[in-house]
RNA sequence: GCUGCUGUGGCUCAGUCGGUAGAGCGUCGCAUUGGUAGUGCGGAGGUCACGGGUCCGAUUCCCGUCAGCAGCUCCA
């Protein structure tokens, strides 16, 4: 990789060597002058940074870690902005994140209009290009420095570095902040950015803490990529399931019936009935028993699980301790239930493994500011199961968990979407959780095991395990790229003994089974708000709450219409009949509108061949079959449940 | 739970600087009976989320509740 510099000098480097590294190879002077130049040829719009270490290093627009440079720069642009207009407020943390930077204040919450003013502000500053500069203080002098300026969030961050670290500044103009770097050189390079919007925050991430405002904000190198960003955030609103979903009649909510508990209108029913039953059958080649236990219990119950005493508050309670005999509460999981269908009876090491599954609706008591859509309800039903297994058999049959998850996945076409995480217990907060960390140590190890031998790529997270035993969750972002659990498969070599479970070995001798907790398919609400976002509502057909509308020509086709609807729904298809008097042009835009995959024109020319004029969402015109070819044809698609790829344009959804 | 924003016909939204409201789509009726992305005309439909307060008068201003959204915190 060849590198002009202003001065006319050439550098060449390694063509593995990242932009970044180079750059820290270039000395200040060389740098400086750098500021426009070439990268293998093209002209770059370089940028140079202030490293860490107060070399010199060049951003050029292709490299993410400059841009998250620039991005931290943008954000102390804010933060002088921020000081200059509103003198009052206090300054805490501004870093970049995956998606631009925030910074946080405290101050008022800021309005729209107050974004608009800091903007403006910003503008004048980069205009006024002052330069970066970094200096250090000692530990006290730093200090006294930031009490000077009144900034208590900063002194506070200052006291909590280690003894013996470097505490660092960057000032630009009269604006200081205590900062590690690197930014670059000047406000001038930031060339494009805008601030998002503003919520509350809590100082550093702790409820108990004083709430700050936090704005967010983003920056790019170019402006056309920032306003490509900014299109792609209006894009992704029409996927966002929580509005795609209410307005293709999926699910609606009603303020009389409560926050997080959702209606599932027919449509989003249907589907959600497909998937149940799907899984359902499916487990049962997999080897699963069905149970089907009760929504409710007694408190006592709860008590032995230790539900009871650690997460009450979040079960629904039904009647007052105080007044009534007996409390029952609303089940927020399935495990207790099914465990005393295993202990109905004696069993035989010869009986393991058993694979219990149920669809099961669970009930949590959610606070009321986390309820979103339908990824976060009060009430969902999910594919829930428990194997009873012996300590030899739990390596396979959590590999067998595995091998379901992700044939459930691939069936569902998400397999590319997911990330596996081992979630671990939090060696520094043991309290937590029950079992010696020998046995959590090993746990983990085998899972880890398991997950390599599978060639499955994994990340690992301390203080995401169950109290009772790791797990690795299966996580999928949602359009705005927030992460949620879909799959958990979790290792309990605890419970048993809680619940007095055993079998009888070989040698007549009681013995603790392993408990695996799991999940085919999460739950069924948040796997559909996940299919809406995925697809955009253009399902695979087999999912589809409407497979194929017939279209007539015209009323007098009416009889070969319902002829040919009826010939349908005999066959398992899901069809429904457009007899209005409209024209086809406008009930082929309909159909087309709600998304439904094939649809069906009638007519004179049809009836009289016994005929279907076929239009798909994903070839256009598929030309005129007989009824049984489209049948047939349409019946295999179902039955894989296979993926056809979109082809067709979709027309503007502008009136 | 916390901070902020929002709530107007079935849907999407406009509007009222305080004098009880309007559009498009949908729906219904009539005409039209058509050939692959919007046929025409007409009608009905709203206690402006709910409860209080201020005022001669509140959909509009204030307070509370409920619900929706964004973010934070939480998610056994």
């Amino acid at each position: 990789m060849k590198i002009t510099l202003k001065d006319g000098s050439v550098k060449e480097y390694a063509q593995e060597m990242s932009i970044y590294d180079i750059a820290l190879d270039i000395s200040e002077g060389l740098a400086r002058v750098a500021c426009a130049g070439e990268v293998n040829g093209e002209v770059a719009d370089l940028r140079t940074v202030i490293s860490e270490d107060c070399n010199l290093s060049i951003l050029t627009p292709n490299d993410a870690q400059g841009l998250r440079v620039i991005r931290h720069t943008t954000s102390h642009v804010l933060a002088e902005a921020v000081k200059r207009v509103f003198p009052d407020a206090k300054l805490a943390i501004g870093p970049s994140i995956d998606t631009g930077f925030y910074y946080d204040f405290e101050h008022e919450p800021f309005s729209r209009e107050d974004l608009d003013k800091l903007e403006a502000e910003m503008k004048k500053i980069i205009k006024e290009g002052n330069k970066l500069e970094k200096f250090t203080l000692p530990r006290e002098e730093a200090i006294k420095f930031m009490e000077e300026k009144g900034e208590p969030y900063k002194v506070e961050l200052i006291r909590d570095l280690p003894e013996d670290a470097e505490i660092s500044f960057y000032s630009q103009g009269d604006f200081v902040d205590l900062c590690a770097g690197p930014h670059i050189m000047s406000t001038k390079g930031i060339k494009a950015f805008k601030l998002i919007s503003s919520s509350g925050a809590y100082w550093r991430g702790k409820s108990e803490n004083a709430m700050l405002q936090r704005i967010y904000g983003t920056a790019f190198n170019k402006k056309e990529e920032l306003e490509e960003y900014l299109a792609y955030l209006a894009d992704i609103k029409n996927r966002d399931h929580n509005k795609l979903g209410r307005e293709m009649e999926l699910f609606t909510t009603v303020d009389v019936i409560g926050q997080g508990l959702p209606l599932l209108m027919p449509k989003g029913a249907k589907m959600i009935q497909t998937m149940q039953r799907w899984i359902e059958d499916e487990e049962e080649k997999w080897g699963y028993v069905r149970t089907k236990t009760p929504l409710m219990a007694k408190s006592d119950l709860y008590k032995i699980s230790g539900h009871w005493d650690h997460y009450k508050d979040g079960m629904f309670v039904l009647g007052d301790e105080e007044k009534d005999k007996e409390v029952f509460a609303l089940r927020p999981m399935t495990c207790p239930f099914q465990y005393y269908v295993y202990k109905a009876s004696q069993k035989s090491y010869r009986d393991l493994p058993l694979r219990y599954g149920e669809t099961s609706t669970l009930f949590r008591n959610e606070d009321s500011g986390e309820m979103h859509g339908l990824t976060r309800v009060r009430q969902f039903t999910i594919s829930e199961g428990h194997l009873i297994v012996r300590p030899d058999q739990m390596v396979e049959e959590f590999k067998g968990c595995l091998a379901l998850a992700k044939h459930c996945l691939q069936t569902l076409g998400v397999e590319e979407d997911v990330t596996y995480r081992l979630s671990k217990w939090d060696p520094n907060n043991k309290e937590k959780y029950v079992g010696d960390e020998a046995v959590w140590e090993e746990t983990q190890d085998n899972i880890r095991k398991v997950l390599t031998e599978l060639e499955i790529p994994f990340y690992e997270e301390e203080g995401e395990a169950a109290f009772y035993g790791p797990k690795v969750d299966i996580q999928a972002k949602n359009v705005y790229g927030k992460e949620d659990t879909m799959i958990t498969i979790q290792w309990d070599a605890v419970l048993a003994e809680q619940f007095d479970m055993y079998y009888i070995d070989q040698n007549g001798e009681k013995q603790r089974p392993y408990i695996i907790h799991r999940t085919s398919m999460g739950c069924y609400e948040r796997t559909l708000a996940w299919l809406i976002e995925k697809y955009a509502g253009k399902f695979p057909t087999w999912l589809c709450p409407e497979q194929v509308r017939v279209l007539p020509i015209s009323e007098k086709y009416a009889e070969y219409a319902a002829k040919v609807e009826k010939e349908l729904k005999d066959n398992g298809i899901l069809a429904t009949t457009d007899n209005r008097s409209e024209k086809i042009g406008y009930k082929i835009r309909e159909t087309r509108l709600a998304k439904v995959p094939y649809m069906l024109v009638v007519g004179q020319k049809e009836e009289e061949d016994g005929l279907v004029s076929v239009r798909s969402r994903f070839a256009g015109d598929e030309g005129q079959k007989t009824l049984d070819a489209f049948i047939a044809q349409i019946t295999k698609e179902i039955r894989t449940k296979e993926i056809r790829k979109e082809e067709v344009q979709e027309e503007n959804n502008q009136k």
